[in-house]
DNA sequence: TCTTTAAACATGTTCGAACAAGTTAGGAGC
DNA sequence: GCTCCTAACTTGTTCGAACATGTTTAAAGA
């Protein structure tokens, strides 16, 4: 548990309050001026204990305007249908990999915003194409980054069907300590376009990845290009009962 | 746009200086204190401005320990990191909706696909713009339905800030027992396009959520799409999943 | 040389105070 | 009754100051 510091014991109690009817969903809470008073501290301490409430999306708050709740809901934990980080780390099953480009190249300024590493570091970059096993269709294009020294794992080749971080985490002890997706949309370059088939410019769901060690570092990083209809990512969701912390 | 008060100037001050390289990537930024003397303002100001760096993720910051630049990249504006499977659900905060349709509707054939429910059951439509709170921006596109019989919360109006499901909860006394979501990619319509002021066939990222309640049953389903730049989606995940408010 | 300890340093929390800026309600004037 | 404007109220920003708590460094001791 955190340090029970002023602001936060604040917190739990405004919450509590709200959540247990003292103030109804669409009534607006007292003025900062009157919780000091009626709390006894600064009004610096009852507006980042406030502070915390907006960003957990209990209250509303607008300059001028009082301070308004707009939900009482707990916090919820959900739990995955799938196992785990596993699922959502990995591609799509029967599919393999083509590689199109396997080359070093070394963290530059453009990388940097996708490796999010150290400018000058080394890395080992494969660029392949997705398909699926049975059709052979092209689901996507991937770039793959691996820190140099697991560069070896070139033998990839032979493996394509397996994921490349758990090789990585087989051959070399290093497991993964933290995991990062990242999704949006974009289009297709000129290039990518035409392996894949579809449109120049044509809408893209670009999927990363990224795969830290225990100090924070990213050892693989994972930039998929799926063109629309090509693929869906599907996440469920089912809500676990809560207990106290 | 935002009014240009001291602290938001710092933010920007600094995060200029980080782009381009006075402070790379990994290294330290100087303490609070050396901020305060080099730009002549009080502690509170420089914090402020430091906490805006830190929510939009380019520093870390950690009692006792310096401050660390840990990354450059241009703010992707309206990124939104889940560190709670819970908030995936949610819409980012500090949006608001403008609604621009509501109606009766009922699933038919073509809707179908969407809100896996039986032909003929009956919903409530609604289509809004998502703002951006403070700046006015277009963020997305949402369809919003729900059924029949909690449309009465048409006086969403007022409460466009809070959650549609938050509300359905709270007034009728359901809860979500399960919940989905789905990303793909695709392109906007000429009416869509027009009204977030895209190019029309630009990419959009669409991201589903239905909520089912304990039968298996969706009471709701939002449809949003969001421009390429103006949404990513971003999930953390860590091996031994540790946190609180 | 290695370990332990304490001082120096950095961020976190809290108080008090004042003014700025946006909202709202009530009163003046029509 | 209606509109307009001001006064009162509320949240936002900024300063100054002090102490608390966690990290790091460097000196002292083994």
């Amino acid at each position: 548990m955190k340090r029970p510091v002023l602001y936060r014991q604040i917190t739990q109690n405004l919450l509590h309050k709200i959540q247990s009817g003292v103030w109804a969903v669409g009534e607006n809470l007292p003025s900062e001026q009157y919780l000091c008073k009626d709390l006894g501290v600064s009004r610096q301490t009852v507006r980042h204990a406030l502070k915390s409430l907006q960003d957990s999306g209990h209250i509303h708050r607008q300059q001028g305007a009082p301070t308004k709740v707009i939900s009482k809901s707990q916090p919820r934990r959900f739990s995955q249908s799938f196992n785990s980080l596993g699922e959502i780390l990995n591609y799509p099953r029967n599919t393999y990999r083509q590689n199109h480009i396997e080359e070093y190249i070394e963290c530059d300024e453009s990388l940097q915003r996708i490796l999010q590493a150290p400018i000058g570091s080394a890395w080992y970059h494969i660029g392949a194409v997705r398909l699926e096993e049975e059709s052979n269709l092209r689901l996507a294009w991937t770039d793959i980054y691996m820190l140099q020294q697991f560069a070896k794992l070139t033998n990839l080749n032979e493996h394509s069907h397996a994921m490349v971080y758990a090789q990585i985490e087989e051959h070399f002890g290093i497991s993964i300590a933290q995991a990062e997706v990242e999704i949006h949309a974009s289009s297709f370059s000129k290039k990518h376009a035409e392996l894949l088939g579809v449109a120049v410019g044509a809408p893209s769901l670009v999927v990363v990845r990224r795969y830290f060690d225990k100090e924070g570092n990213p050892f693989e990083i994972s930039v998929t290009q799926h063109p629309e209809n090509r693929y869906t990512f599907k996440m469920n969701l089912r809500s676990t009962p809560h207990h106290e912390n």
